[in-house]
DNA sequence: TTAGTTGCAAACCATTTGCACATCA
DNA sequence: TGATGTGCAAATGGTTTGCAACTAA
C-alpha cells in the first residue's frame, strides 16, 4: 500500500496556505513557499496541492478562471475578490439563507451554494 | 481600421449560445455548432467567443474550473450547477440583497456579486 | 477586388509525468 | 536499506497564432 511521508516541502506548502488571508493561486503558493525553501520546484507544488486536496486538508476554489487553494475546515464561508489589487479574501459572514434541501423556483433542489463578492478591499478603498 | 464581418460561423455560434438554457463550455459550443456547420474548426470557435466577448454580446462564466460562455443582456441572474448531470442552468431569481455600495463587515465595499447554487436539476430530481 | 475570416498545423503555456537522485522512517 | 518524495526535463492537453486559401461586401 501507499504510505504518506511528512516532508519539509509539504509542511511548508501547508503552512503557506494556513497563513493566507484567502485562497492562493499556484504562483503565489510557489513564491511564498520558496522564501522558506529556495530550491522548491513547481512540480512539487502541484503534486502537493493534489495530495492535500485528496486528503481533504485543502480544497480548490475557482475564481475568474483561475484555480486557487485554501485550507479546509474553515466552516461555511465565501470570498471577496478585489477588483483593484486582485487579491482574494475569505469572508466569514454569509449573505444568503438557503439551507440544504431548499427547492428553488423551477424545481431545482439546492444542496449547497457559493458566493463571490467583487469590489474594493479595505486597503484599496482607503487609498 | 478594422471592420467586422458577418459570417455563417459567427451567426451559428451566437445562435447556439442564445438557444442554450445556461452557459456552455467550449466543447459544447463546438459540437452544437457543428450540427449546422460540420466543417467548423475549434480555432474559429475560440476566436469567435473572444470576439463576441469583446463586443459584450456574450460573457464568460467560470464554474468549477471550467470557462463557459453565455449570451449577455439577460439582466441580473445566477447559475445552478447540477451535481448529477453536470449541466448548468441560468436562474432568474436572486437569493441575496447586496446593492452596489454595500459595505461588508471588515470594510469591504461590494460592487457586484456572483452566486452559484449546486444540487439536483428538475430532471435529475425527478428520476 | 480586397480586407477580413477560416481551417489546419505549429506554437504556447499551465499542468502532469518519467526518471535518476535524494530522503524519510 | 527500501519505499517515498523531489527536481529537472520531457510530455500533455487546452488555447492561441501564423499562414495560405476562401469569402463577404
Amino acid at each position: 500500500m501507499t504510505a504518506t511521508r511528512s516532508t519539509r516541502q509539504r509542511d511548508v506548502i501547508a503552512r503557506v496556505l494556513d497563513a493566507a488571508p484567502g485562497p492562493l493561486a499556484v504562483p503565489e503558493v510557489l513564491s511564498r513557499a520558496q522564501s522558506d525553501l529556495p530550491g522548491l520546484g513547481i512540480a512539487t507544488v502541484y503534486r502537493t496541492l493534489k495530495l492535500l486536496t485528496d486528503q481533504k486538508r485543502i480544497h480548490p476554489v475557482t475564481l475568474d478562471g483561475e484555480t486557487r487553494y485554501e485550507t479546509a475546515g474553515k466552516g461555511h464561508h465565501h470570498h471577496f475578490s478585489c477588483t483593484r489589487c486582485g487579491r482574494v479574501f475569505t469572508l466569514h459572514t454569509c449573505p444568503v439563507a438557503l439551507p440544504s434541501g431548499t427547492v428553488y423556483p423551477g424545481g431545482f433542489i439546492v444542496e449547497a451554494h457559493e458566493v463571490t463578492l467583487y469590489g474594493q478591499c479595505p486597503d484599496c478603498a482607503g487609498a
